[in-house]
DNA sequence: GCCTAAAGTGGAATAATTCCAAAATATGAT
DNA sequence: ATCATATTTTGGAATTATTCCACTTTAGGC
């Protein structure tokens, strides 16, 4: 009935309450912290711990339900992956973020931004993967 | 005599055996953290403190000697910006580091490099700049 | 309706970074 | 060279985001 159910279950998660909260919250914010997403979780659900919001995040970010930005030195921000790859415009001084849409391999997806009223802004592109070490170490725990 | 006393001068910064050290150990190493920063400089200096590094680095940031990189949930890592515009691949387990040489504007800057091992590649950009708000907020204390 | 692995709880711990008021010091003017 | 002052540094405590741990609860297959 709910798309939240069979999405956590489609990812092989078990439908737990906190779960859902978050995944409701994070249906309707954006780029929302941990913190944020605990309150708002708690003002639907009753008692969720912060333990478990972490948890429940890390777990959604794992299937690659939820999506993780990691803003310089402010607390990382989570937002529902399905809403198609882009990329962020964030202000260095409020912290405000600004959601790019991002056509790979064009030059839009490093080109500063120029419609959005920000000033002397710069690209910041960090590429992860899994090196050969780490992805052939024996007795790893996840699966990357 | 030195070049990182008129690096400094010419950046308007006081000329403080903090910076002279954190500079010199900037200039051996790359890519290292405020802690790794902060022992080598003691190790050369003698007793430096922590609140010192992070002054020292955030000066250095500003007025644009040096390059603050954000690793998702790792520490902030500073190198000399002297090295031209690069972008960096991470290990998202052991957090190692390789830089990655950036011709503005090619599908270079944007396609997930090849030829370093790693695996799963994903690219996380983010632009950073000072919105219209805060630009022309009245009490501001940077001048960005 | 059970059983068991998976998930959640509560509380303490950690790690990186920042805040604050007082002491030290680099630089420009005397 | 010496002095005055604004800039830096110091030391110690505080904050913030996040994680660890041992124990309890619960979802979902039998």
């Amino acid at each position: 009935m709910n798309g939240i159910h069979e999405q956590l279950r489609a990812a092989g998660l078990r439908v737990t309450s906190p779960r859902v909260a978050v995944m409701e919250v994070l249906g309707e914010a954006q780029h929302v912290s941990a913190d944020t997403v605990a309150k708002a979780a708690r003002s639907r659900t009753g008692a969720v711990s912060t333990q478990a919001i972490y948890n429940v995040l890390s777990d959604l970010v794992s299937v690659g339900l939820v999506h993780r930005i990691e803003p310089s030195g402010s607390p990382a921000l989570y937002e529902l992956s399905t809403r198609g790859t882009h990329h962020h415009l964030m202000c260095r001084e409020c912290a405000k973020v600004v959601d790019l849409a991002c056509e790979h391999g064009t030059d839009a997806c490093i080109m500063p931004p120029k419609k959005h009223g920000f000033s002397d802004i710069e690209a910041d592109i960090v590429f992860w993967g899994t090196c050969r070490e780490c992805r052939t170490r024996p007795n790893r725990s996840t699966n990357r």
